[in-house]
DNA sequence: CTATAACCGAGACGGTACGTCCAGTCTTTGG
DNA sequence: CCAAAGACTGGACGTACCGTCTCGGTTATAG
């Protein structure tokens, strides 16, 4: 089986590379206002032709640096307790979204996507889904362990853990660490138990 | 006590009744982006300087107009149980956070003032914070009738309830109905009653 | 007869002097081709959208500087001979379309009117006809005088004494001074005499 | 003596061809502005860097592809008579100009050579030096057979009969037929008769 | 009944980012 | 060595909108 390459000069790694680094550093140094397209293509000593023509839009460059500087740590232990899994799993998301520097980026990517259902779906798939398909393992297991009832579907259960914390970011009414993610934790598994 | 009136031509209220409804209708009509501010001066009959007189951004306006225009039914009632208490206030301000009219306006300012602190400080004082008086309200008594154990506090408690449902709003990932608000209020009631 | 003001700010009369100096200084110091609208406003210290606003296009505002800074001095004298007022006029005109600043910007802005015949259209109306009003003057005086066989026209008479001139300034391939000019005239004026 | 050919892989007379009929097609079709080197190639089945490796612009093509495909009808007749010479010349030089296809074309790309001194000397060269040799010739029998007075030189004595009929083109105040091309030169020629 | 103060509509303005376009160059693979 | 494919830089384009400013004119209280 061969490799076979497509004709044409190929797509320059250096400039993607460069263009991911210059919009997340702009960003994190100025927000996302500041992050403007002209200032990632000078930055990155790129044109901004060559911006357009892998992004069709600064929401979707901000996603995709986002998700390719800022690595979201996520584990998806095995404890032997469902509870404790979740609850290693949400600090260590918390900790990405509370992060001095990629918090405030995420939270603004998160607020323009609002701006849209197409740009909500994007950020659904990219951003919540994939950490979402950890959650299901670490779900499934204790329901088969008997730690959570079934009857709650998965959907409501990882809402009563995660949902909390994150509108807590979303609004900074309240604080979020390791203590509260903990509480919160524990709370909803309280609810979630077998009766 | 006499009615002190200052001198010279007082604010004229029409304008500021124009004004608020051209912003909501305006921004019902073709979202935050479309709500420009010539738009709204333009409708309102009204000219750019009046609205930046009145109002120091274009968010500011949006959110009082959004108050003004989008009234929320948030009740506070008192039927014996807190559960219920909170399952009513739960289903209003879903209501209102999932009308088709005024849904997406809400999610695309909140998502707006996500860009900087000082706007996630307003947004919180005047959506979310006067609400909140009222879960104080339904909280307390709960305490008070030995419905939901003290020691977790308030901010937790309703997180609990109202973090979820509204998470899933500014994520679109599951639906949210009379049902769904039920069946977390109940699991996160679960959670919080005295062992 | 009160004079009617118009409601709101007027237009400003040093932005618009600014944008037409710096128009055909940018002109003149680097050709049309160096003279972007950006480095326009950037000198003008005005903003884009001002020039936009009362100028369709980059053409149109060059157009406009050209005939605003770079007076054309073309006499319409009453010497007694038609022969001596055409060359009168015609070294006048020479030295408007000859002169090392405004030569070239000029040629550059008629050969950018060439590219479509609505602008084409236009640098007639504004450059040419005003002239040309002048020119039927002296041949109207020439025919009364019967210097000019009234039976080729006025448009032809015209055309074959600037024809030539102008043919050679568009393509540079003879000299065009006030000899030269001279010369042309007189030919011309040989051939249009009555037989 | 043989055939010395160099090493390698020849240049595509096929390649050439297609690029100068796209050019020329694409020129006539849409004017000059929607001629872009990108459309060039691709009608062309070619490569960008085909184009360039053969000449130095876009202009540089453009005139070729006139020159190729738009086939001047210059005659040099003998008729015993300079003047019917100039004129039956004349008549094929602004048939060609006038042509619907080729006159916008050909009326663009002199307006583009007018942004600089070099680009004209290339007009000249290709387009106006090559028919001038043939006029030379009938100049030359005219001054021979003493219908022109040879004081006033070559140089006039052509932009005389020249000059009115394409400054005509170059502005569109005038027609250009065959009717006004003959008063044309009827008119220059009484001029240039000896006395 | 005038003066003074604050308002208001109209609309021009500076600033700035957007997303598009195109000329001309460069880098691959393949003939 | 030539050619096709196509990515790349650089930089102008014209549009859009925010928030400010400048007019002429209006509507109130204060004296």
């Amino acid at each position: 089986m061969t490799t076979k390459r497509k004709p044409g000069r190929p797509r320059s790694v250096d400039s993607e590379e460069a263009i991911l680094t210059a919009t997340i550093d702009l960003m994190i140094e100025g927000g996302v206002r500041d992050m403007t397209m002209d200032a990632i293509a000078t930055r990155a000593g790129v044109s901004k032709a060559t911006l357009y023509k892998w992004w069709p839009s600064k929401l979707h460059l901000a996603l995709d640096a986002l998700l390719a500087r800022g690595r979201i740590r996520a584990p998806v232990p095995d404890t032997g307790s469902a509870l404790d899994d979740f609850i290693l799993n949400a600090k260590g998301i918390s900790r990405f979204y509370a992060d001095p520097d990629i918090g405030p980026c995420i939270m603004q990517v998160w607020g323009e996507c609002l701006t849209s259902p197409d740009m909500l779906a994007i950020y659904r798939e990219r951003f919540l889904n994939p950490r979402r398909a950890g959650l299901h393992i670490i779900y499934n297991r204790g329901v088969a362990r008997g730690d959570i009832d079934p009857r709650f579907g998965v959907e409501l259960a990882l809402d009563m853990i995660y949902g909390p914390f994150l509108f807590r970011l979303l609004t900074g009414h309240a604080p979020v660490d390791d203590e509260e993610i903990e509480r919160i934790a524990r709370v909803a598994f309280a609810g979630l138990a077998p009766s």
